[in-house]
DNA sequence: TTGCTCCTCACGTCACGTGAGGTGGC
DNA sequence: TTGCTCCTCACGTCACGTGAGGTGGC
């Protein structure tokens, strides 16, 4: 019970995936405190703070910033009971959820142009070896009716880095 | 043909979604050029800039670093034949379907996180709601076999900004 | 004593955001 | 002339990365 295991900020860092710095960093924005501190001064962290971490990270990898999440902390501490802090934090979680499921169907989405991209490249293995780079502006091997998937048609849609040069 | 309507950068940003400055700065990081410049200097873009705009948009979205698609851009302009060229591309844009396929199972399990915290946090409206948050470290609404979410956890897991005071 | 881990500055990076001060009419 | 859009600096921001130089043994 009281004799927890102590933890070193490299010890949480290897048990939490974090860099060293990264724990510093939190601490520096006042997510995160040490348990104590040894006579060397060495951070020491206690269990919770492994889990303060792995809450950071999941909250941050749902893409919120440091200060919204401590916005979500202070939102917490300062409900004046414990129903209306969780109620608090539901709310926070039903719009995180919704965002999340936005983003899932929006990477979703660009999953689904990589595959057709992947496809229509798929083809360019039939082109004339001896074919240049610029000869794919005016492509005679994909016909009209097969579109070209933006992820393929952005590479040689800029005014890219062309040295003035051509085909000669 | 000919005849295409030029767009200043204002009118770039908003067919695009981007922003001026950011125009600006995949310019200076050599992504984008304006087709020209207007007497007064104005940067003056073609339809192209908008294809090569929603491209690097795309790939940001997909996680790559401006760096990254730069170095795409150079793989597809060193290519020495157009086959290879899109050879090469094939080749990162699978690993990077690969990734994709990955960060969506993340954030969908993360997803079902948020979904069993919100259904957790439901059943606190059934606590008195004279209890005070500090009072969740200990809770006897939820029985241990419902084990707490690390969503939840973290909230009080941490050694937080609590100023010294307690219950009283 | 030698390593290894830790400490505190403090500047660097990436992808822009945000004015500041000025010119020009795609 | 008045707006509106654009221009070029140039410093700020966010979440750390990356040494620099030094102390200490959870």
């Amino acid at each position: 019970m009281g004799s927890e295991r102590l933890l070193q900020v490299g010890d949480l860092a290897k048990a939490s995936g974090k860099t060293v710095r990264a724990i510093h960093h939190y601490e520096e924005v006042g997510l995160l405190r040490p348990h104590a501190r040894s006579k060397g001064r060495y951070r020491l962290y206690d269990q919770a703070a492994l889990t303060r971490l792995r809450w950071i990270g999941k909250l941050h990898d749902l893409g919120l910033s440091l200060a919204q999440i401590q916005e979500i902390v202070l939102a917490w501490e300062s409900a004046s009971s414990a129903p209306e802090g969780m109620a608090r934090i539901r709310a926070i979680y039903q719009q995180k959820l919704e965002e999340t499921r936005a983003q899932i169907e929006h990477l979703a989405s660009l999953e689904r142009e990589l595959v057709a991209s992947i496809d229509y490249l798929d083809t360019c293995d039939t082109c004339d070896p001896a074919e240049l780079v610029a000869a794919c502006t005016d492509c005679h091997v994909h016909d009209r009716a097969q579109e070209e998937p933006e992820l393929v048609a952005g590479i040689h849609g800029g005014n890219g880095l062309s040295r003035g040069g051509g085909v000669r």
